[in-house]
RNA sequence: GGAGAGAUGGCUGAGUGGUCGAAAGCGCACGACUCGAAAUCGUGUAUUCCCUCACGGGAAUCGAGGGUUCGAAUCCCUCUCUCUCCGCCA
């Protein structure tokens, strides 16, 4: 949710924003309703205050001037009541409209159309080069036994695997190794729900919009209020519980920057992605995920250093997995509603000959807050909202790509990357145990 | 799943139709007293929205939504949540 008081200052950064990021919204529709909005409720209020004024005075009348007082405030609250159904009616178009009014991109943001249009900012590590034949993550996690994607499939529809044996220790080595690297860095871990209220998806701004890549509990699909029985959402990113964490709170300037690292499973629906990466671990319904979340200081210097540390971090991860990667700016059409600035961490999969997105890092600014209510108490004794960010610090099975397929070996066999040893007791190799 | 109790400001807790946005206490802030502190005394202490350059004014909010009424924290209906006990369960 953006300021409305500053979007009525300058609608036109709105506007241009809106366009920048391929959001359909009618910002002149809204400029008017808004308006009207204004216009009506200053009309309902000054009824409302005649009312309250005279009823305050009726107990201290007395005959004639009560009973025609009292007539007069019944014909009055009439009309109020009119009145008060038509702002209804317009406030729930406006509130479905403001919830879609975007946040604007910082200037360095580059303008684009989609993902084919972010822009590179920098590489790290070298592409890997094979003596071999190199196999695929799906070929070798079905030779050496430790991803089973048709019983995955038979168990659970497509986009579903199952990791077995040290491909499930494996799965969990890489968790514990970023996780623990973030405790060293100051993260305090939260294991959240994995099912969020409607609130949480709204507020982190998952909804509306998103509602179709939701696995939905108890409710049917498609749906913008509210129903029984359950309302509830299984999350696509711990973002979701995590952020949410400290809804409705006001912080102590003391305490921040909150630095959090949620870790859960995620789900996701797909729905619109039929036919495309439909091999692999590459697009699946369920991850599992490292992530970072932070609330600081609603200043946008601030919220550029934090931005810089949790991006930092994530490649701390990847480089002592030795993965090559390249950081992107994500260009205006491949941003979210909220977000001002995004990078992507592209890592290098042999088996799609390219970069494939492992990680995003997301500044939203007070956009999340907002919605949340997430407050401070700034140093001049104000009320002020809080920046959120979050980036992935890694995320399986995704990740299974690249370190399985660059750390092949000829003879068939999967070398553990060394930082992740510790956490597999000291196990350095994966081999087919069936062989 | 069964039975019961409850939801009021930062907290505790009064308040069953008319200056109640809400007593009182605690907490907190400021001031007085003090060398300083404690104690004591005094003053102040919710959020959101609208109008205004500002001073200030208005509206809404006592779990949520609806209703009755000139007027609702108080009456009626629906829902949600919390707590206790029993049952079931990881």
């Amino acid at each position: 949710m953006i300021d409305l008081a500053d979007f009525r200052k300058r609608p036109d950064a709105y506007r241009d924003a809106a366009k920048k990021k391929r959001v359909k919204i009618d910002i002149d529709a809204f400029l008017k309703l808004d308006e009207e909005r204004r216009v009506l409720l200053h009309a309902v209020e000054t009824k409302r205050a005649e009312k309250n004024k005279v009823s305050a005075e009726v107990p201290k009348m007395k005959g004639d001037d009560k009973a025609k007082a009292v007539a007069a405030m019944k014909e009055l609250g009439a009309e109020l009541k009119a009145g008060e159904e038509r702002l209804k009616e317009i406030e729930v178009l406006w509130n479905d409209l403001q919830l879609r009014l975007p946040g604007i991109p910082l200037p360095q943001v580059p303008e684009g159309k989609d993902d084919t249009e972010n822009k590179e900012i920098r590489k790290w590590g070298d592409l890997p080069k094979f003596a071999f034949e190199p196999k695929d993550h799906v070929t070798l996690g079905a030779d050496l036994d430790i991803v089973d994607i048709p019983r995955g499939v038979k168990v659970a529809g497509s986009r579903s695997y199952i990791l077995k044996g040290d491909g499930a220790r494996l799965e969990l080595a890489i968790h514990l190794f970023a996780l623990d690297l973030l405790h060293k860095r100051g993260f305090t871990q939260l294991n959240p729900p994995v099912l969020a209220s409607y609130d949480a998806m709204m507020g982190t701004s998952y909804f509306p919009g998103g509602e179709e890549q939701a696995y939905a509990v108890g409710v049917q699909q498609k749906r913008t209020e509210p129903i029984t029985p359950d309302d509830l959402y299984l999350i696509g990113t711990a973002e979701v519980p995590v952020t949410s964490y400290h809804s409705g709170e006001v912080l102590k300037l003391s305490e921040l920057p909150k630095r959090y690292v949620g870790f859960s499973s995620g789900f996701r629906r797909e729905a619109g992605t039929y036919g495309k990466d439909t091999k692999g671990l590459y697009r699946v319904h369920q991850i599992q995920k490292v992530e970072q979340v932070i609330l600081c200081e609603g200043d946008a210097a601030v919220s550029a250093k934090m931005h810089a540390e949790i991006l930092a971090n994530a490649e701390a991860v990847m480089q002592a997995l030795k993965l090559p990667y390249r950081v992107v700016d994500v260009c205006t059409g491949d941003m979210g509603l909220g977000q001002v600035y995004k990078n992507d961490i592209e890592t290098w999969m042999p088996s799609r000959n390219g970069y494939g997105e492992t990680h995003s890092c997301s500044t939203f600014h007070d956009f999340q807050s907002r919605r949340l209510n997430i407050k401070y108490e700034a140093a001049d004794g104000t009320k002020k909202f809080v920046h959120t960010l979050n980036n992935t610090c890694i995320a399986t099975p995704r990740v299974l790509i690249p370190i399985l397929e660059i750390y092949q070996n000829a003879d068939g066999s999967v070398t553990v990357p060394e930082v992740l040893r510790p956490y597999m007791g000291g196990q350095e190799k994966i081999v087919c145990k069936t062989a």
